[in-house]
DNA sequence: GGGTTAGGGT
């Protein structure tokens, strides 16, 4: 029977319990094979040597929680509770179970996830598993597409689109029960999601609310959901933890003996040591960038061939194991689609594949059929400077709960094995996890949406992990920079509930409120949609290709403007192309051509005129906005001058000015260059540009999306912000 | 006169 205060719930029935040892832990952790750690041979060119190994404990063994079965007990404990935290790693049936139960008792179900692809491949998952058609009673809704019905019983949808749903039905009671999915990645939507629906759970006694992890702390998520005053001794908490056993097969970790020097090498040096002295499998590195993944590659590529020349003449390794081929393969977010398939293609019968991959692996995709893993320790980790409105990139050293990820990777589908490239004493000294994103990120989008849902006092807001004052300040300061909010920091009538409701930056918002005052609304909406997308531009890995990209870009696009004029202008021609042509076959086939013989990336600008759309109705159905009407000749320079200025009226905060040292500073002093990817780098340095985004990486603070500027505009258009010195 | 981008999302 149920305890009052629960530590760990015992239920009545052991019959529910899986089958465990009498000490209770797992039967599949036991009996640890004893002669399978990797040793190298002395000729080794890095000396580096594996000499620890024990198993991977089920997430529920290393929060020391008890595992159940399943439905009886979600059912019963959300009975008993408002709020169920489920932990267990991914593939335990947490996202497609879970929601089932909660559905056939009645339940309207809500599953929000991080990412569309996630939500749209769940619902089609547990839309089959039913037998029902997909967008009846299973739906979905993310982004810009949804298949469902207002009588949906489980609709997944990614954490956004709840929020936005947040704006029509503050207190969400289309839904009577709430699941947030992957609550370890902790994004910023997940940290306000939780927050909101600590709020609603408070008014709404009968909502239910799930929040499902991987590896996160249990505790810390019970508690932060436990309404119960902590001074009442005697109550009992309104949250509960539940566990579920996810993989099925163990993983054993190896620690490098000594630190490794440089990761990069020892990923190759330990590819090839697998390959040649482990059973078939395929193999999944862990680097940090696209450059030491291309680095990483050129070897083993040189490797590879070799090796599998050589197996032409050869059954063995000099090892003992069958002589396999090997094929390497990249991975990372800004390689084209089709080269990013080539992960999931299995590739012939003795053929080992070896994915080299940046973090895109610990979360978004999955790699199938993984047996080893080798993880640098290592990613590249964004933090935002609130001082200088500067985020910042670099390489860091990872957490306890990436390394977990991590290592998870491999016992998908057989027995694991993960190799860790640093030592066990690197790895105790690792934080236990990343501080979540609400932490280091820019807050102003955020807040303004929390303006809008009514959350007036953002600082007394009770985050998951609250977030650094001077981050909500410096976000309240842009916003009020902004007229977003006023000075007491309300949402002001005029912009700021027009601005919450564009699915835009502060910053990006604001020059679209104002580009009827200025009589450029169309222009300004292509602009704002163009930002939203990435690498409008084709890429190609150097060669005669890239110099003819190059070109064709400096000859065809390029203007002194800076890269906003030139977006607006390569918007401009390709729409001129769709329109010229009424067979909607024939005018898509236009432009794809178009865009090749351009080096235009075809799908990209596909996306930007889909975002468009959205921006316009939205901007001149629900606002209502029109152009002001400009008297006399209207084109060219004039016209040009007024669209820079109104993007110049939304981006002023990052504005800055060329310094003696030929570096530039920003407003608020940071020391900026142009990125050698903006159309300003190779002419004569601007006195004053403005930037739609920033990022420093290691050493330096680059510029990107930029437009010339004259210091006047800023008098003119900012004086509240400006003054003349 | 200098040389680049972990991953998401409304």
């Amino acid at each position: 029977m149920l305890k009052t205060k629960p530590q760990f719930i015992r239920p009545g029935d052991e019959t529910l319990y899986p089958s465990r040892n009498k000490d209770g832990t797992i039967d599949t952790l036991l009996n640890p094979s004893t002669d399978s750690a990797l040793t190298i041979d002395s000729d080794s060119k890095t000396n580096f040597v594996y000499n620890r190994y024990h198993h991977l404990p089920y997430e529920a063994q290393r929060q020391k929680l008890p595992v159940f079965q399943y439905r009886n007990h979600v059912l019963y404990l959300l009975e008993k509770y408002q709020t169920l935290i489920l932990i267990g790693e991914t593939g335990c049936g947490k996202s497609t179970q879970v929601p089932q139960y909660l559905h056939e008792i009645g339940h309207k179900v809500c599953v929000t996830q991080p990412r569309v692809t996630a939500a749209v491949m769940l619902a089609c998952r547990v839309a089959e598993e039913r037998g029902e058609i997909l967008g009846d009673q299973v739906g979905y809704a993310a982004g810009m597409t949804a298949m469902r019905t207002p009588e949906s019983g489980i609709v997944f949808m990614t954490e956004g689109v709840l929020l936005r749903e947040m704006f029509a039905s503050p207190l969400l009671m289309q839904y009577s029960c709430i699941v947030l999915d992957e609550v370890h990645e902790r994004t910023q939507m997940t940290d306000v999601l939780m927050g909101l629906l600590k709020k609603i759970a408070k008014k709404r006694k009968n909502l239910k609310i799930v929040v499902s992890s991987a590896t996160m702390d249990a505790e810390f998520l019970k508690d932060f959901f436990n309404l119960t005053d902590k001074r009442e001794t005697a109550g009992v908490s309104t949250s509960v933890i539940m566990s579920m056993q996810g993989r099925t097969y163990p993983i054993e970790l190896f620690y490098s003996q000594e630190p490794v020097p440089d990761y990069v090498k020892a990923t190759v040096d330990t590819v090839v040591k697998i390959h040649e002295n482990e059973p078939f499998g395929d193999i999944l590195a862990f680097l940090t960038s696209q450059e030491e993944i291309q680095s990483a590659l050129e070897t083993l590529q040189m490797y590879a061939e070799q090796n599998n020349d050589k197996n032409m003449h050869r059954k063995y390794f000099p090892s003992g194991f069958q002589a396999s081929n090997m094929l390497v393969v990249a991975m990372y977010g800004s390689l084209p689609h089709y080269r990013q398939i080539k992960v999931h293609q299995s590739c012939d019968k003795n053929v080992r594949k070896v994915v080299v991959s940046t973090n895109i692996s610990e979360t978004s995709i999955t790699v199938p059929g993984v047996v080893y893993v080798i993880d640098c320790g290592f990613h590249k980790l964004p933090y935002f400077d609130p001082a200088v409105g500067v985020e910042s990139l670099s390489v860091t050293a990872i957490s306890k709960n990436n390394a977990i990820q991590r290592a998870g990777r491999a016992g998908r589908t057989s027995r694991g094995k993960c190799y860790r490239l640093y030592t066990e004493e690197e790895y105790d000294k690792l934080p236990p996890s990343v501080p979540p994103e609400m932490c280091r990120s820019d807050l102003s989008s955020m807040i303004l949406q929390l303006k809008a849902l009514g959350i007036n006092n953002v600082l007394r807001f009770t985050f998951p992990t609250p977030p650094p004052a001077k981050c909500l300040l410096s976000a309240l300061e842009t916003l009020y920079a902004l007229k977003g909010v006023d000075r007491v920091g309300n949402l002001t009538q005029d912009f700021g509930t027009n601005m919450a409701e564009l699915p835009l930056k502060p910053m990006c918002a604001k020059m679209l409120c104002n580009s009827g005052e200025f009589g450029c609304i169309d222009e300004a909406l292509s602009i704002a949609a163009l930002l939203q997308v990435d690498g409008v531009f084709s890429k190609f890995n150097g060669g005669r290709e890239n110099i003819a990209a190059k070109m064709s870009r400096r000859n065809n696009f390029e203007v002194a403007e800076g890269d906003i004029i030139m977006y607006l202008n390569i918007y401009d021609s390709y729409m001129k192309i769709k329109k010229s042509l009424t067979d909607e076959r024939r005018a898509m086939k236009t432009c794809k051509e178009w865009c090749q013989k351009m080096y235009i990336n075809y799908k990209v600008m596909e996306k930007a005129c889909e975002i468009r759309n959205g921006l316009e109705k939205l901007v001149k159905g629900k606002f209502g906005m029109e152009n002001q009407v400009y008297e006399g000749a209207d084109l060219g320079t004039a016209k040009c001058e007024r669209i820079m200025k109104c993007v110049l009226s939304g981006f002023f905060p990052q504005a800055a000015y060329l310094s003696v040292d030929s570096s530039y500073r920003g407003i608020r002093g940071a020391k900026l260059h142009i990125s050698p990817d903006s159309c300003l780098f190779a002419t004569q340095q601007p006195k004053w540009v403005m930037f739609a985004s920033v990022q420093s990486t290691d050493d330096k603070t680059y510029m990107r999306e930029m437009m010339t500027i004259q210091k006047e505009w800023l008098l003119e258009i900012a004086p509240h912000y400006y003054k003349e010195t």
